[in-house]
DNA sequence: ATATGATTTTTTGTCCTACATAATATGAGA
DNA sequence: TCTCATATTATGTAGGACAAAAAATCATAT
């Protein structure tokens, strides 16, 4: 048996360094105590003397909990709880250039899927400011050739959907898959697919008269060449 | 002003530290070598010369990066550069304990978007397989009591239909999602609010034979009960 | 000569000590 | 009691040391 079918067969040995074991020993830590956040940690000094390890190691494990938002450090204070943030992490993965291309056609679709459905929510959250804003968006790209395609537009008009579910979190990580988005968009425009027959302004439209069901429809249509693009 | 509100106003004086500068600086590095999975990296001592800084700080940038899985390290072999891996960072922060109640509230209704989303890559990628699969699932849970409500029949149900989209970034992520769907449930179990009158099999039915808007307004009505307690 | 075993080299993992720095606590003086 | 100076304390950073593991090299035996 070849040596790269026998390394398949065969999983590694899994060897965990102690900086892996002391960062997960710190989150049972976290929410075993349940902590508020705010709440003072222990000194790295105690930590290292508890776990039985180095400062070092300590310090290392540390060093990722803050990468992550989970703590925060003041010199002297100490190091708090901090407010978590699920997205924090996020942000330092999603770069189109790191990603492999099957995992950003994945997120391309998540978008789509996304989008497809906002409708019950927007309808149920939608404010006549925001109307008049989304509006304003819309009259700003009208009037401007269609192409070159503007992908500020783009941007402007769903961003705004997207701000209009009140769902912060939402909204965030909507933003944080926009790279992604402009970079497969890029992509599909040599192909001049780019948008369907449903235009922003009709979109606007059926929000302001129609259903979420109409909502889902014109989406789906606007989305089409998208959509017609998916394999299988 | 009392100070509590000063903090607010006044934004604290962002010191990063070196660890922080590295690790941004290792990122940019990546980007720029545009390296690809398994290409060596520079030895740890080779890195803080260049950079100026101890091995401890490289140590714990490196330390991030390994956690996020953009890196793996084998003695002596040095350091490669990974797959790199969306989610992985995720994980590490998706825990019910540890999120505040509106970003699990936030976290639910992206979930119910992504429900409401999935019909049209749904009706392009399913298989027979996959809805002989889905049967069996429905059969199973058929017969049984409907109250105590059985959370494992929804996971299995939904995660099934996840699985179908033949998007795996999609899959994983729903099943990250899962401990928070289950808490959120659980928290709504006492009100016996659960699932609307559209029953899975109901859902199965209209994929052998509806079309993708009939999915969503089956979806719609089998989630109802959670739509209905949105607020706003 | 090839295969096996021993030795050396190299790089990461861990520990330790030391000191700078900043924030707090303490104390002195008016 | 208030203000200022000083001491204390915890984190941030540096640097040295050594263990361990993996690879490379060399030596030996059949």
């Amino acid at each position: 048996m070849p040596s790269t079918e026998l390394s398949k067969d065969i999983q590694r040995v899994e060897t965990s360094s102690m900086a892996d074991v002391v960062e997960t020993k710190l989150r049972e830590y976290l929410k075993k105590k349940a902590l508020k956040p705010g709440s003072p940690l222990p000194k790295e000094l105690e930590l290292a003397e508890a776990l039985g390890v180095s400062r070092n190691v300590v310090r290392e494990a540390l060093s990722r909990l803050r990468m992550l938002g989970m703590i925060e450090t003041r010199k002297k204070r100490g190091m708090i709880l901090a407010e978590p943030d699920v997205l924090k992490a996020f942000e330092r993965v999603l770069d189109p250039l790191i990603l492999d291309k099957q995992t950003l056609q994945d997120l391309f679709e998540l978008r789509l899927v996304l989008e497809m459905g906002l409708a019950d929510i927007l309808y149920r959250r939608m404010t006549e400011e925001d109307l008049k804003e989304l509006e304003s968006i819309v009259d700003k790209e009208t009037g401007k050739v269609r192409t070159p395609f503007k992908v500020k537009n783009e941007i402007a008009f769903h961003g705004k959907l997207y701000q209009m579910t009140g769902n912060t979190t939402f909204l965030r990580f909507q933003s944080m898959l926009l790279p992604i988005f402009e970079y497969v968009v890029d992509l599909r425009k040599k192909d001049g697919i780019l948008s369907g027959k449903v235009t922003h302004r009709d979109l606007l439209e059926i929000l302001k008269t129609g259903t979420p069901e109409d909502f889902r429809q014109g989406m789906k249509e606007h989305l089409k060449p998208h959509f017609e693009r998916l394999n299988r």
